[in-house]
DNA sequence: ATATATGCAAAGACTTTGCTATCGA
DNA sequence: TCGATAGCAAAGTCTTTGCATATAT
């Protein structure tokens, strides 16, 4: 029973990987889509998101899940924490620690859960939208 | 131009909410739908979404929008983490404090943004998982 | 050669919305 | 009374999937 690993490297896998990569962004796969479509015109959306699913599984690449919002993916797998605008919806990526304190561990432990992984999100204003919300804090 | 405040508390309404009150399983729409069907036959799914979307504005209950899954819904509105079974999908409460540390508002302000909230999610196993983990680790 | 991947389009899951009748303050 | 709300159903958004064809190894 070897590693069921056939991942082939076609050109649309390729050139998804290389424009996630190029970018700082965090897409979401229409957003993706549209980069990867200017190269290869003909490509599906259903094709990104198969391969961006199947990147992440590999590890490749990471799946974002925050906030409720849709989908972002990330060329960068090291671990990492994300702030996202509240205005715009933004990503940009945290240095911060991720690993489960001691004093988490214990308030987790507290419900009878065992602690995997701890998830921050932080929520912010992006310099961009800073600049505008002189006009406009509404919303 | 007096506050646009006119909530009414029609029958729906209180029920969908005592229905949320009852429960500390961060439930989600469909599930609310459910429970609030057994004593209003006739009330419709996207009536309990309006009202939970219209609660939530208002601050009487909380909106989770967590993990990238679907919404779930929190009776209780005072500050406080979870922690989410990447299992079985249920959540629970964690009382682990929220606020955005010194150290934390460093790292948020060397990225331009200004800091607005702190969201952690925990991830685990639930005790019940747990007990079937012996049977079956995979997924 | 052939298992894997693509493109297309349809289906799915979840959520929101338009419309008319009804209800609460 | 009369504007806010309900029920219903349709539409919307994002994501997944089935299938026949094409492709990488």
């Amino acid at each position: 029973m070897q590693p069921v690993h056939n991942i082939r490297m076609t050109t649309q896998r390729r050139v998804i990987l290389e424009e996630l990569r190029r970018l700082c962004t965090h897409p979401t796969a229409d957003e993706l889509y549209e980069l990867v479509r200017k190269r290869l015109p003909h490509i599906s959306l259903g094709t990104v998101y198969r391969n961006l699913e199947l990147m992440s599984r590999y590890g490749i690449i990471r799946t974002l899940r925050l906030g409720g919002e849709q989908m972002r993916f990330d060329g960068d797998t090291e671990s990492h924490h994300h702030i996202r605008c509240i205005r715009c919806g933004r990503i940009d990526d945290l240095s911060i620690e991720r690993q489960i304190t001691e004093c988490d561990r214990e308030a987790i432990e507290a419900t009878g859960y065992e602690a995997v992984e701890r998830r921050v999100e932080f929520l912010g204003i992006c310099p961009v939208c800073k600049k505008e919300a002189g006009t406009d804090l509404s919303g």
